[in-house]
DNA sequence: CGCGTCCTTGAGAGTTGTCAACTCCAGTGG
DNA sequence: CCACTGGAGTTGACAACTCTCAAGGACGCG
């Protein structure tokens, strides 16, 4: 299954997109990026579904992907979000473990895994940049693991809000593109839960909202005792 | 830091060892089993901890380990149990990400971190085993998001009975070396909600115990109902 | 201006946590 | 052989955090 609204195109017209960084600009990775097809996917629209065959690997350029499960009855939870200069699809298996939507307008580059894999075996130095990669989501995984075994509502915003400031850039603004029900679906919580959270760290002086989107951390010490960083 | 109770002593002595499978018998990997030196550690004594240097990688032979993180008030929680055949240490990190610590005890063979490395430079195979080993762990880390972020506390026990019969390798018969309160900073609870689930999976005839740590798996399939599994 | 979507806030319910007592079992020593 | 002891597990009563359900508010867009 493939969502409808995606649109491919060759990359090779646009040269100008290889400005950004797509791999660190190392000759190792050419190969590879002349195979890119840059595409777009739609807000809400899917990339992939879980078990879908993986037969490519993306690189996000701009926008923002939840990468999610779903159980029978329609709960769901994201295990995190994909933002600029993201990989996904890079890791070794065969079929994509968890679904790819777009969070708002998305553009990303499109790697076949065929050339992905013959870049591994041949290029020991990108076996190790894709490896360190994954080692630094697994890390990643291991602290959103105890995040939602042992911190509470509170907790989990705060550090939620320290990751994506990490993420993002800029130290004390961050720029939310998810919905409030995307926060809540990645921190095991609920709508509520969340808007409450927010209203509360306002309320402390802790963080000031530009709209519901855009945060400003006003209190940045206070809001890492919050979160209880490990 | 180095817990006291460790005992490391150089595995040539030892042949009979290689006789379990260290890693896939392939010959890439001779060079390296060649610097193995075989290990043990005492039950709660401590493997490494978290932040510490990373100077070597493991494979655990018998036993079984935790891999924990504390937070500052003493809140636990363990990411994953390391059983027999897996790896640890082996994720391209320079500091250990989380605290290995002995549920029981436990065997190992220690591999020096540089070994490990060259090894991966060198030979192309070694690197995909290992990104495919570090891709399973990944999307075991996705699975247990979901667990923890979605699932109920009667879901996180039948789902994680149903992942250790699969890693035990008996299907119907699962032997739990670790305590009720491992279990329950693994799946996010406490020590009373675990006892109490496993009790009612007891009276509603799905699993039997005997003694506290062997479990029988008697209804499998009302046991994945119950997990909901994703 | 009206509509829809997303967000916020309130009140009450429910699952799980907390605290406490009790049981079970293995190991120890009389 | 049996009582004692300590650790682990179980069970009960109550509390608390978060969820559920409901209503209202804010914002963007036609």
């Amino acid at each position: 299954m493939i969502a409808v609204s995606q649109i491919a195109t060759p990359v090779k017209p646009s040269p100008a997109l290889f400005a950004a960084p797509l791999f660190k600009p190392q000759a190792e990775f050419s190969e590879l990026e002349r195979t890119a097809v840059r595409m777009t996917v739609g807000r809400d629209q899917t990339l992939f579904f879980e078990d879908d065959p993986a037969r490519y690997g993306y690189k996000l350029v701009t926008g923002a992907l939840r990468s999610c499960k779903l159980l029978a009855d329609g709960r769901r939870h994201i295990a995190d979000f994909i933002l600029p200069g993201d990989l996904i699809g890079f890791d070794i298996d065969d079929t994509h473990r968890f679904t790819a939507e777009a969070v708002i307008d998305t553009m990303l580059l499109r790697y076949p895994r065929a050339a992905i894999e013959r870049l591994i075996e041949q290029q020991a130095t990108v076996a190790l940049s894709l490896m360190r990669r994954l080692s630094g989501k697994l890390c990643d995984a291991q602290r959103q693991l105890l995040l939602l075994g042992r911190k509470t509502a509170a907790e989990r915003l705060a550090s939620f809000l320290i990751i994506m400031a990490e993420r993002c850039g800029d130290p004390d603004r961050v720029s939310l593109p998810m919905t409030r029900l995307d926060i809540a679906d990645h921190l095991g919580l609920t709508i509520e839960t969340v808007s409450r959270g927010f209203s509360q760290l306002k309320s402390q002086k802790v963080i000031e909202l530009k709209g519901s989107n855009i945060v400003l951390l006003r209190d940045r010490e206070s809001l890492e005792d919050l979160a209880q960083a490990a």
